[in-house]
DNA sequence: GCAAAAGTGTTCATCATACACCCATGT
DNA sequence: ACATGGGTGTATGATGAACACTTTTGC
């Protein structure tokens, strides 16, 4: 037992998983094995391991880190991991206060396969955003959590590098282009994205890749992300 | 005395309350009276109130309100509060471990005065985030914050709407375009800043409000602002 | 009159958008 | 041969930066 002079809430870190599949966003969630919202569909997440001794415990990115890789199989590193929000309404959870710093994570369509490896497959599942979340009631507060998500990277998709954490190492234009599309439910112009993507190439942020990739069409040229645009 | 199965952190809220005096970007610091870092500066805040029965306490925007007000003398309506980033290093309060959700607040040039009308004048000062802040050493990872804090609204002033939050409730263009400057600490071109409003007034984000400034020169048309460009 | 700041004009480069078109390849 | 999609061309309009210039006030 813990003991403090005033009550303290709960922390917990919550985590938006998401990826692009077959020109579709999707967001994976976990069915809850317990009560509250037992059997509810839920965000991966989990308490924060607090210590009231020396060490006092885990960071909050830590924190997601560990509980992104225990509730999914995917892996610590090579994964675009950032804070979110910070959820923390009186009544988001009926067992008492809890508060939750949120994180969302982008994953790399090549690791996808990973996810659940050696978890049961009924108890995880990518849900495509634009089809199927709209129907689905979420546990908790989870919801809200995923709305703000989506409005972040589309917000960052088009001003910052985040789309190239959702491509293999080594994609072609029209890869990265679906990967546009997909966040932001809209169609690019095939010619003015690529020649937005050639200034990148200009400004060194991707480079030449080796191989090529064959298509439906003229096989295509490979690239691949070479460095931070905008520190 | 209050016990939990696990051990659970503090959880406190901090405010980054920002201004614009005379073209100068202003970050409002406090005291502190106790341990630790007795005398030393840090950023208004305190401990969220969370209560183990069925109300659960407040909501963490709540909390950073009652804190603004409480610490600083602020009203509780009329600011705008915006929630920043939770930071939960371990080892951030020596006391053990406490997570903070940082808030930034913006406070028009006009309500400047209000600040701690009731409160002791040697422990709230307003310091120069350009001249003073460099060679100052903030309490826990205070610092941290206020640098986050910066980035965000540096981000934040040529795409949104925050400039309006710095200014009184009628304003000049070159009122306007001085918050730019200090926030960014560069100078902007008043021709092309003025160009630039113009086009807030044809999308109806801006109108004349009526009289006129008196200025060092020819008197300065008047403007309010309307209404969110952006929602 | 003169300084200072309001306010206008002009030029140039960049970039988003729209849309037409050519070209190489697998079937 | 032909559809598919990679890749190119081009015209237009909005915007940002740089900077010269005119106008209106207070002193």
């Amino acid at each position: 037992m813990h003991e403090y002079a005033y009550p303290r809430p709960a922390l917990t870190v919550d985590i938006v998983v998401m990826t692009v599949i077959d020109t579709d966003l999707k967001i994976l969630l976990i069915k809850r094995g317990a009560e509250p919202f037992m059997n509810t569909w839920a965000l991966p997440g989990g308490f924060v391991q607090v210590s009231d001794g020396k060490d006092q415990g885990e960071d909050l990115q830590a924190a997601a880190h560990r509980e992104l890789s225990e509730e999914t199989g995917l892996p610590k590193g090579r994964l675009f991991l950032e804070q979110l929000y910070a959820f923390g309404q009186t009544g988001r959870d009926p067992r008492g206060r809890v508060v939750t710093v949120a994180y969302y994570a982008l994953v790399p369509s090549d690791l996808v396969p990973m996810v659940c490896a050696g978890s049961d497959a009924d108890d995880a599942k990518w849900w495509s955003v634009a089809n199927e979340l709209p129907d689905l009631r979420l546990a908790f507060d989870h919801g809200a959590i995923v709305d703000r998500s989506l409005s972040r990277i589309r917000g960052k998709v088009d001003d910052s590098d985040i789309a190239f954490e959702l491509v293999p190492p080594s994609f072609t234009i029209a890869e990265l282009r679906e990967v546009h599309e997909a966040v932001k439910g809209t169609a690019y112009d095939p010619g003015n994205f690529r020649r937005r993507f050639m200034r990148m190439q200009r400004d060194g942020v991707i480079e030449v890749a080796p191989g090529k990739r064959t298509t439906a069409s003229k096989p295509a040229k490979v690239y691949r992300f070479a460095g931070r645009s905008r520190v």
